[in-house]
RNA sequence: GGCGACGUGGCCAAGUGGUAAGGCAAGGGUCUGCAAAACCCUGAUCACGGGUUCAAAUCCCGUCGUCGCCUCCA
């Protein structure tokens, strides 16, 4: 069966080849490490997780990379402004380089919690700059640079296609410019390479052919997918936010200098929003998955809310639609438990399943697919590896799942025992006294016919 | 100001030409001494107004509303 994928670039659904026999090439645009992710970061990194599951799903071989920025993202992508990273460390106290190894642990920590797989290769900015410079070099021997007073930069003018993944409206943006170029010689131009201003010390800086100072955004990702993935590779992700600028300057680049595109497939994942807007890093006050877990969700309630939607359209984040998502999954939980040992995949919805996630991963279908597994007639054993099966990409961890135990305290097994006793006796209204007894310590009891089993509230 | 997207039952959300997937909530029911769990049943004509078509949520035009990008952002 055939794995479809939508492409931004072309703006169509394309059919899935690889462009190698042993691997497939997957190179997963990253955090900038200055600060906590937040829930709608998130969202992007399950729909990659996702992504690279349904690749391997289809039997492939995915070769994943992810950069970590900790260098040369600015507060403001017209080049000016400062560096994220100084600017962290200005307002925590702490070394630029501390405070992209703390977030980079809660970026993975974040990940881990989601079951998202983890990258075959974690690269960061700053350990290749090398690579970053050698590949500035080679652009400008090409001619597509000019030198500023703050930096080297990257003549957009000389590119007859920049621009294209956007769509970009060149001349629009000349004209209806809403920002301040500076000495940039277009609206689109971009740093590759940026001075450590004058007599300021930087705490990232480094030698180059050109001067002190420090690589532009853009460049790490062209020169770090070229040497772990190829100048050519299969897929590029990331943000929807990055089509207009990032990503389209991370193929001018590439371009520039090996006059090859530098992806296959482009794919970008939408935003959440909450209550109907966008959340945003710089807006400050934003969700954190701990903050989700705090208020006693579990993280991957939160994937499963992810999946209900389409990753190519927004999302829309709500508390109602939170406890919706943890509900459906504790049922999932609790089913695929009881259903015991698995028996054989069904093949019929095995299929269903694989034609939607294969798709353009239509995660929506693939779940109402798996519901319906779940509420099938066929026996629990199938039912159990069928979703078991599903799980391969859905990533919900159902297989792993085990009921919490629960430490009863000694005083409530003693009340529970009490009321066996007197429903065994039917003497109802005591029982019915002590269930309440029990409610009110905080406990719960189910009554099932293999005895009573007692349950804390608070762990539900 | 320029560009773009979206508006589907209480909430989240599929579906993009043939008469509305799924999850959650709600109501009803089966089961249960009670309760829970589980299971079953019930509800939307798709923002509004025109148009094209044998046929539109799905195409076109207009109106209203919301959101995004052009400023950092996944």
């Amino acid at each position: 069966m055939s794995l479809r994928l939508y492409d931004t670039y072309t703006r169509s659904l394309r059919e899935f080849q690889p462009l190698r026999e042993d691997y497939v090439g997957l190179y997963t645009c990253g955090p900038t490490v200055y600060n906590y992710a937040h829930i709608g970061n998130l969202r992007t990194y399950i729909f990659e997780d996702i992504l690279r599951r349904t690749l391997e799903f289809n039997g492939y071989s995915v070769k994943h990379v992810m950069n970590i920025t900790d260098v040369g993202h600015l507060v403001s992508d017209a080049d000016t402004g400062e560096d994220k990273m100084e600017k962290g460390s200005r307002r925590t106290g702490k070394s630029a380089w501390e405070i992209a190894e703390f977030y980079s642990q809660a970026f993975r920590e974040d990940l881990k919690r989601l079951n998202i797989l983890e990258p075959h290769i974690w690269c960061r900015a700053t350990d290749h700059i090398a690579e970053q410079i050698a590949l500035i070099q080679c652009i400008e021997a090409k001619g597509y640079t000019y030198r500023l007073s703050d930096g080297i930069y990257f003549d957009t003018s000389k590119l007859p296609d920049y621009g294209y993944l956007a769509r970009l409206d060149v001349e629009g943006l000349q004209a209806g410019a809403r920002i301040d170029i500076g000495e940039k010689r277009h609206p689109t131009d971009f740093a590759l390479w940026k001075f450590s201003p004058s007599g300021q010390k930087r705490q990232m800086e480094w030698d180059s052919p050109w001067g002190v100072g420090f690589p532009g955004w853009h460049i790490e990702c062209s020169a770090m997918s070229a040497k772990y993935l190829g100048v050519f590779f299969d897929i590029h992700c990331g943000g929807e936010d990055h089509i207009p600028v990032h990503h389209t300057n991370e193929i001018a680049q590439t371009e520039a200098c090996h006059g090859t595109r530098l992806a296959n497939f482009w794919m970008h994942g939408y935003f959440l929003q909450v209550d109907e807007e966008k959340m945003s890093k710089s807006s400050g006050e934003f969700l954190r998955l701990q903050t989700l877990i705090d208020k006693g969700y579990d993280p991957l309630s939160y994937r499963l809310f992810c999946l209900s939607a389409h990753y190519r359209a927004k999302l829309n984040f709500t508390w109602e639609s939170l406890d919706g998502a943890a509900i459906s999954l504790d049922r999932l939980r609790n089913q695929v438990y009881e259903w015991g040992e698995p028996g054989d995949v069904d093949a019929n919805y095995a299929h269903q399943f694989t034609e939607q996630v294969n798709d353009d991963l239509n995660m929506p279908r693939a779940l109402a697919v798996t519901w319906e597994v779940a509420r099938s007639d066929l026996p629990a054993p199938i039912r159990k590896a069928t979703i078991l099966y599903f799980d391969r990409v859905l990533g919900l961890g159902l297989g792993d799942w085990q009921p919490p135990k629960a430490e009863i305290p000694e005083s409530i097994l003693a009340l529970v025992q009490q009321r066996q006793q007197a429903r065994s006796e039917k003497r109802w209204a005591e029982a019915d006294a002590l269930r309440q007894q029990i409610a009110a310590a905080g406990y719960e009891v189910e009554d099932t016919p293999q005895g009573p089993r007692v349950k804390s509230k608070k762990s539900e």
